[in-house]
DNA sequence: CCTACCGATCGGTAGG
DNA sequence: CCTACCGATCGGTAGG
């Protein structure tokens, strides 16, 4: 049976692109080439499947994120931790997307999901930026809470968009090396804006 | 015929709350107080609604923006630069949702509009910011226009979410402060990151 | 700005 | 996993 499977990756691509709203029951089946209402039983509605596409997602979240963090965060390298984020991300844009509009569409479900998932590295990471703090090591005048933020904000609606602010770009070289350049500056912005001297790191 | 202001204010209330799909002609039609077809007398169609309440928002963008970036950038004050840019969009956080929401809806579009309206600032911008690299004011290693498009993400994005985001936050004090700490390390992030070195601004 | 109404599509169900 | 079908809502029109 994974032509469950098969739905929930046709659901998370349309999804992405065009929106919960934006995408019929239909739009999908069609997508995997089966009927409507064998759809409707592999997933008893269209929010059933929704929920199972946001699942599947956190999934992937739980599954990768926690080792990078953990590991990065124990090692005080900071910037490693919001590159493993960033990485993340950029692997799969629809992920970012799909976070990015579920946060817009539902926040009272985001906040549940934010407070369950996120906030306890947050409040780690916020605990060893302002122990980093005390010795020197980051910035004094760094708000570690509001800094993880900001750039959570800026990896996952930077990956999200990119394709279409690319267009705001002069130089566009090779084909999706768009999406590279924005890497290397937002790593760039989040460390230089942390750390209060450069380490060298080319 | 102010009627056509309210239904463009309730317009871009709604689909900055719920998205252009996620909202009905008939939902509009109600938070104004008249009828649908009445609606659909001053907008000729859903279609023709959307893109005036686009329209109202780069009306603004274009009365309000370039003189606040003409200044700042002739000044070589780039962090007030960023400021304005920020202040526009926390002003109105409907507007940074509007915006957002568009660029994931209809990013061939948005391509459009970006390529008119923000792409000769940003160009202009990134001119400035490498001369000013090489007289030694801003960093060797900022990628001019990148650096722009990170924190126009971060400041349209991070407006936006902030209040879903601020529940993972700590420390939550007054009311709509979690806006304010959010626009002050945005700033931060954005100046620290920026500069060769600190100018002493509070 | 209204009443009355339209065809198309929506999510979903019955029944096999 | 399918055919057949449902009520509700969609954006939009006729006509006043």
């Amino acid at each position: 049976m994974d032509v469950r499977k098969q739905i929930l990756t046709q659901a998370t691509r349309l999804f992405a692109g065009q929106g919960y709203d934006g995408t019929s029951v239909q739009q999908i089946a069609d997508a995997v080439g089966i009927r409507k209402p064998s759809l409707l039983y592999h997933f008893k509605s269209k929010d059933e499947l929704r929920e199972n596409v946001i699942a599947e997602m956190l999934g992937h979240w739980n599954a990768v994120l926690p080792g990078l963090l953990l590991k990065a965060s124990t090692e005080e390298r900071f910037d490693a931790t919001m590159e493993a984020l960033t990485e993340f991300f950029i692997e799969d844009p629809d992920r970012a997307r799909l976070f990015l509009r579920e946060t817009l569409d539902r926040p009272q479900s985001m906040k549940a999901m934010l407070a369950k998932f996120v906030q306890p590295w947050v409040n780690l990471l916020g605990e060893q930026l302002e122990r980093a703090k005390g010795r020197g090591l980051v910035r004094a005048d760094v708000d570690p809470e509001a800094y993880a933020v900001e750039v959570i904000t800026m990896a996952v609606a930077g990956t999200a968009v990119i394709d279409t602010l690319e267009v705001i770009l002069p130089g566009t070289p090779a084909r999706g090396s768009t999406r590279k350049r924005h890497a290397r500056e937002l790593i760039r912005v989040a460390r230089s804006s942390l750390y209060t001297d450069n380490e060298g790191e080319k």
